[in-house]
Parts: C-alpha cells; structure tokens; sequence
DNA sequence: GTGAAAGCGCTAACAT
DNA sequence: ATGTTAGCGCTTTCAC
C-alpha cells in the first residue's frame, strides 16, 4: 500500500503514490513533471504538494526506459589525472550541464580492450552519446557506430576512421609555429622529443597524434629550408621512465643541441628534469620547449615556453557537437581549435655550441 | 515486428528479439545474460549466437527500473582539474570498476546550491550511492540521507555532520609532522599561509578543513613549547589572486619569516611565485613546504618538500567504503588515511634572520 | 483538463 | 531446464 512509501517509508515514493495522495490520475503527475500537456494550476499545484510532502523524485529508470535513452552522455579518456585530459572533462562537464545531461566518466588507461569494455558499457546504459579520446582501432569504434548512439571524438581519432565527427587541437600548426619559433631564434640544431607509441606504430590514435607532430616539424624544417637531423628526433614512450631515458639519452649523446622541442607535458618535464642533472642552464645553454600548457611550465624556473592545446574548448566542443549539432554532425571534417604559442622564458638564442660529446 | 530490430534495424534489439530469433522464451535469454538459474550449454549457445547475430546488449534501462538501481555511483567534487581531486577520482574510477560499477561524475565547484542540484539529479537517477568531497553544509546532505541512497565523504565532512560515513587524510598529523619537521630545522618564525573560505567561517566544509590545519599548526607549535605568532598566520582564499596577493603582502611585510607553511598547492605556488619575485632564494632565504604533493612540486627548483595527501586511495577506499562495507558503513568514525611528509629539497636551516622590513 | 490503459525491456516468481 | 506471467515507474495515445 501507498501508506509505507514517501519520506519515512523505506522505498521511495512513485508516480503512483503521489497520483493517489493529491486524488489525480497518474498522467496528471506526470505531465506535471515532464512540463508535458496541459494542467489546470490548482491542480498542478496539488500535485507539487503532495509530491513535497512524499518527498518524491521521478525515477530516471522508469522515463528512460520508455523515452528509450538514459539522458546523459558517456565520457572515455585515458586517464583524468593527466592535465589535459583533466581538462576536456571539465569542458565536457561544463557544456553537458547546460544540455541537463548527466555524464558518466571512465578511462581507458589507453587500453584498447579495456576501452571497448566500457563502450559496451555505455551502450548497455542507452547513453544519448559518447565522447572519446580513443585509444583503439578502427575496429574497437565499429560497433558504437553501428548501435545507433553518436560518437563524437576528441583529440585524437583512431587512424582509419572516417566519417565520426571530432575535434581536434590544431596540432600540426601548434607544432610548427613552435619550430617556427625556435628557428627564428636562430637555432639550427633542434631535437624533437616526441613519443612512441606503445603497441604497433600506427595502430592507435596515440600513435597517430605523434606522427602528426613529428611530421610537423620535419616539414616545417623543410619548409625553412633546413633539413632535419634524424639523430636528433627521438621517441620516448609516454611515460616518465622512458621519456627521461630519451631525454638522458639525446642530452648526452649529443652536447650540440641547442634546443629541444617535447611533444608532449611528460617528455617536457623529461627534458627539464635532465637539463637540470647535466647542470645545463635553460636558457642558456638549451632552450626548452614543449607542447602542452601545463600548470608547472609557470612555475618552472625558468618558466616553460609552451604550446596550449585548448583542452577545456576541446570538451566543451565535443559535447555540442555531440548534442546540439547531432543531425548535421559528420559534414565538413573534425573541428579544429587553434593550439596557441605561449612564450615564456625558457627559449632564448642558441649559445653557440656546447662543447659536444661531454662524458656522463 | 522483429524483423526490423537489431543489427541493420534502426532500433536495438531487445530480448524479445533474441528470444524469438533463438526459439526460446524471453525468460530463458534472462537467464543466459543475467547469470541467474541454470540453462542447458545447448540452449545458451543458441540464445548467444541468435544475440550476436541480432546485435543485442541488454539494455541497463530495463533492468535498472526492474532491481530498482542503475547500478552505477555518483561522485561529486570541486574540481576535476585540481590534482588532488583528479587523483581521488581516478581512485573511485579504479575501485568502482572492480565493482563492476559505472560512475557518474559531476563538478560543485563549491558551491552549495549546485551541489544540491547535483545530488538531486543523482538521487532520480537512483544511484547506488554518491561519494561527494561536499561544497555545503549539513542541511544540503539531508534530503540525500533520507532517500536512501548511501553517501560517504570523501576528504572532508560538512560540519555539524555526524553519521555519515567518511574517508579522510590526516590533516592533523600531516600539518603536525611537517611543522615539526620544520622546527626542527631551527626554524622559529614560521608562517602559516593558510584558506579563507569564501562564505561564512564555518558553514562550509573546506572552511572546517582550513580551521584544521590551522589549528593543528597552533597546537604543534605549542606542543613545542613555542608561540605561535598571530602576525604570521595569514589567509588567502583559494584561488590564484587571493593566495598571491596574501603571500606577497606576507612576505613583504615581514622579512623576517624564514619559513612558510602553506596549507595548500595554490598557497604554495603562491609563496613559491612570491618568493622568486622577491629575489628571496630557496631554501636560503625562506623554506617554503606545502600541503598536496602535486606533480609540480618536484620540478620546482628546488623541489619542494611536501605532505602528500594520498588523494588516489581516499578515493577507492571512499568506493569500497561505499560498496563493500555497506552493511557496517557507520560503526567507528570516519577513515583516516596517513598524510606522508614528502621532504625534498625546499627547506633548510633558516639563514638567521634576513633584514626586516625591507621596502617593497 | 484529466483519467484509463498500453506498453518501454527487463527479472523473478511460479508453473510445467 | 524452460515458458508464462506479472509487474518495476514512467510517458503517451485515446477517450471523455
């Protein structure tokens, strides 16, 4: 019975009971609730009573599963303590309140098994959408597709993937004006820290980002007239241990460099770590620079010149693409937001040589 | 009718569908997916391959409104981008996967009102539970309490909070071990840059932790035998500006402190900013130390000695708190996880004193 | 403007 | 071991 439901009861009230405590149909709370129809105000305001006094909250359960949609959306990054993945999920976050969706949250450690896990997950869920910073394969993404619930991308997209709508960080012209950058300081010496991915070389999306950026800036290089030295591009996984070993290892082999380039926050935190153990002044004797606008590139000494990839834009994007945009969602290619040169102190002209070939 | 569900279908095929497309009753295709009873190997594998081909995922909507409970957790903070708080989610995020279940996330951002909001759309969504690093006061977290739902707090408790489970760093021991630490350094006039929280004292959670901290630094120090200098305890709120402004106007006016204590890492990157501004050199001018290990901490130069709070494990001991314990969740007050001092090289003996009151 | 009734996709008795 | 049935709490025709 009705009467050991609501605030004190143990279950909570439903549609039911709040029907049979204001003396109304069951349609007419829930008209009142889902702002559907048409109801007199004296009822309406029946209702509202008496859904107070039975402290009554409509069930998302019961609407979602006759609306056929859970009404939130699903968020895959690899990981959330990375900064800048911190970030989309704040911009994400932001925009899907302003929609009234929830959003559930998970990473896949750039995992592709684990990713399509949670896929599946979310498609068990009915999510109205999922936002991906992918780790996987073509393959991983097929089945989302097909289940009929959008997928838009974010930051990276799987390589072989067309047609799901993304966006991006303008990566390619970040890392060129960077180069650009360094160049124009009068540097002709320049290593490019970048990361390998784990797995096969381009079978993931990670992978595919760093090809992107290396390719940036040979061709920037090129484009320069300068012909990139392939001794000093070097890949570090993306993981502390491996890029401070590349990062040892470039520094030491090669005393001549005057600048490196880090294609990402890890490998940057790398370069500096061992320039501070070579006793190398920034800047000095090197210049550092590296993509991503992490909080500690400020409180560097000397603060880190960077490349700022919009993270929160990035999310914020995504998530209306995601909802507002869902018909004409695929036209016209990945969206793609400006990465923005900041320049601090850490890049200065080159000081013409260190004597190369210093024992470690 | 069924033929036009599933894979090519538009709409999802559901577990009518497979029933029929495998000739058994819906009952037995629960079965096979739900793990409950027992079905013959003959029957589950024609029910499977009659799933796979039809492309079906049972739908968490369905079975949801049926057990009463989405199966998934709602977590709620301040703040993604914080690194604590990123930590402590990807805590309950590793936790809850164990559980097998789904999180959703949603930002406070300190504010009371919209965490209400927040908990009101988690307590529709029928949650299994929320973990919440709680923005207001006692009266917000009633309605959740009362509906049913279970709710632990995760690195700080509303005041005037009894009851509720929590899961906490130890705040106390921290700020005392490293105020020790620093005493026994030789240090006498320490400051304390500690949190004004934005609202009424101590009507919000953050503002109790500020008080806790504070107090413990008073009462270390007066364990020690020392007094603690009201003129050196100071607060900013936290954000940037605030804490900035408070640490130079510190700093400034009494030249001679030779150690802060910042009760947080935006205090911290404050007295660290300040400091390099004043052209005062670390440690030998001022030792700094702060509370929250963040990653930037050790690129500092020099790096700078810490008390870790361990915001990974608050977060999955929150989850299993929730999950696991939910039985005895109440029974001994709240969990207290060690706050660990991370000494690193930003504090040293102090250097006797600089000339006070030197002008800006 | 309002109520009655038919499901949404699933699980859990209860039969068989 | 398997099929039938009755809901879970809600929205939505369709009558009135």
């Amino acid at each position: 019975m009705a009467a050991d439901r609501g605030a004190d009861g143990r279950r909570p009230a439903t549609i039911k009971d709040v029907a049979a405590a204001a003396g109304v149909g069951i349609a007419t709370v829930s008209r009142v609730f889902s702002g559907t129809g048409s109801v007199s105000p004296a009822t309406r305001e029946r209702v509202l009573a008496a859904a107070r006094g039975l402290d009554y909250r409509p069930s998302a359960l019961g609407r979602g599963l006759k609306l056929r949609s859970s009404g939130g959306i699903g968020l895959i990054v690899p990981d959330v303590t990375d900064p800048f993945c911190a970030d989309l999920v704040a911009g994400v976050l932001a925009c899907a309140r302003t929609f009234g969706e929830h959003v559930i949250l998970d990473t896949a450690h750039g995992d592709p098994a684990r990713e399509a896990e949670i896929v599946d997950r979310l498609v068990e869920q009915r999510m109205d959408g999922v936002i991906a910073v992918p780790a996987g394969e073509r393959a991983a993404w097929r089945t989302a597709a097909g289940i009929g619930a959008g997928v838009v991308f974010a930051d990276r997209v799987p390589p072989g993937v067309r047609d799901v709508p993304a966006v991006l960080a303008d990566d390619r012209a970040g890392v060129r004006t960077l180069t650009e950058y360094l160049v124009g300081l009068g540097h002709r010496r320049i290593a490019f820290l970048g990361a390998a991915p784990a797995g096969p070389a381009t079978a993931t999306a990670a992978g595919a980002v760093a090809e992107v950026r290396e390719r940036a800036f040979r061709d920037t290089l090129a484009a320069l007239g300068l012909t990139a030295d392939e001794d000093l591009i070097v890949a570090g996984r993306h993981e502390r241990d491996s890029a401070y070993a590349a990062a040892a290892g470039l520094l030491q082999r090669r005393g001549d460099v005057t600048a490196v380039l880090a294609a990402g926050h890890l490998l940057g935190e790398a370069a500096v770590l061992v320039a501070r153990e070579l006793d190398l002044r920034v800047p000095a004797d090197v210049s550092i620079a590296m993509v991503d606008d992490v909080p500690w590139a400020e409180l560097c000494d000397p603060p880190l010149t960077t490349v700022a990839r919009p993270g929160h834009d990035i999310g914020y994007r995504a998530c209306e693409v995601l909802l507002r945009d869902r018909a004409r969602r695929t036209r016209g290619g990945p969206v793609l937001l400006p990465a923005e040169l900041v320049v601090r102190g850490s890049c200065g002209p080159p000081r013409g040589g260190r004597s190369p070939g210093r024992p470690a």
